[in-house]
DNA sequence: CTACTTACGGACCGAACGGTCCATAATACA
DNA sequence: TGTATTATGGACCGTTCGGTCCGTAAGTAG
């Protein structure tokens, strides 16, 4: 078997490039042009590497799973404790609400399935599979804080992990729908106080 | 005056036709022909009466404010304790994860602000109006738990309707992305503790 | 019955949609 | 230097998009 032209753009790069312009414009309203455009590459090249823009939605999906992944378990990592990893990630997502309306982005997971996962099955499955990593980082930090003190052991961890999914997810909504940081803020305190 | 042909539709029946109809489907996924079929109008009368995609749109978006501030009140006056009507409204939101796929409509006024806040202004507005009512309802709700010993009183209720409208929001997330009701509710119980 | 006003049906519009196809370019191998 | 293989650019496809326009229908007022 031998190699033809070889390809003239990075899969890497051009993936990362349609990952960010799905994650601040929603599948819909992302056309193939945009896509063209931002990841630099012919729409024979688009079709021929990705295969149509569902399956590059999905790619962009899988890509992002890891991508959120990894920045959890770096930032866990560097967490004095279970509770301060959590703190810090909601107040992360407090802090969208000080950015310019086109750049409070969400999630691209949850905006998924807000948008797209009752249309189509193959993307609910993988928003289905991005929930559940999702909630089992929640859920390894969680134990992490019960172990370390700084969470409560009277509740039990999965259940935490739920709750602290759906905090995340309201935070995104709130933050979407205008609120400001003040008040996002004091929300994150509330959340806070049920894992005492 | 005088007055020309009578309008041959129900301008009521189709405003909310359409409303049910961005409701389930989006913005950018529903067509003027999905409209126009599930309004049972023509193409000119849509136009003469409502203006053009977005301005009814727009008016979809009202109409869903009072909407749900209407049973709102109706379920905050049936209820026993404040407690118990912000109870009730979250369960009402699990229950929707015993749905179907394309019945897990989510809450109009939170589908839009992730899907179209930051691209139109007007619709932002309306997008805040609405989450400035909701949260004046729980606020509400919460002040009249304070009252007959539901709520605790320790904590401000403005800031405890935030979290609510918060939570409420992330629910529906969690039941669009493919949460079972089981999870749900105990994320409800969860929340309710913040409450006492 | 006539004049006026408003609503309706549908033809029509240009643009954009996602997607296909093919001639050509660029490489590896023989 | 052919030849096989793959990538690329761009023309082209039918469909659908939201929106406009106009002839006609259906009323009211005189």
């Amino acid at each position: 078997m031998t190699n033809g032209r070889p390809l003239q753009y990075d899969p890497d790069k051009a993936l990362h490039a349609a990952m960010q312009l799905f994650w601040s414009k929603g599948y819909e309203a992302t056309s193939m042009q945009d896509l063209l455009t931002a990841m630099g590459l012919s729409k024979s090249s688009l079709y021929q590497g990705f295969g149509g823009k569902k399956e590059l939605f999905v790619r962009c999906l899988e890509r992002y799973r890891t991508h959120i992944h990894e920045s959890f378990h770096q930032l866990l990592e560097m967490s004095d404790s279970g509770l301060k990893f959590i703190e810090t990630m909601l107040l992360n997502s407090a802090a969208e609400a000080r950015k310019p309306d086109h750049l409070r982005r969400g999630c691209l997971l949850m905006n998924t399935a807000t948008e797209f996962a009752q249309k189509d099955r193959q993307v609910a499955e993988h928003v289905t599979i991005g929930f559940k990593g999702l909630h089992k980082a929640l859920k390894v930090a969680v134990q992490r804080g019960q172990q370390d003190g700084s969470i409560t052991s009277n509740q039990d961890a999965r259940i935490l992990a739920n709750y602290l999914a759906c905090s995340l997810g309201g935070i995104k909504t709130v933050v979407k729908g205008g609120g400001d940081e003040k008040s996002v803020k004091e929300i994150v305190g509330v959340i806070l106080k049920a894992l005492a």
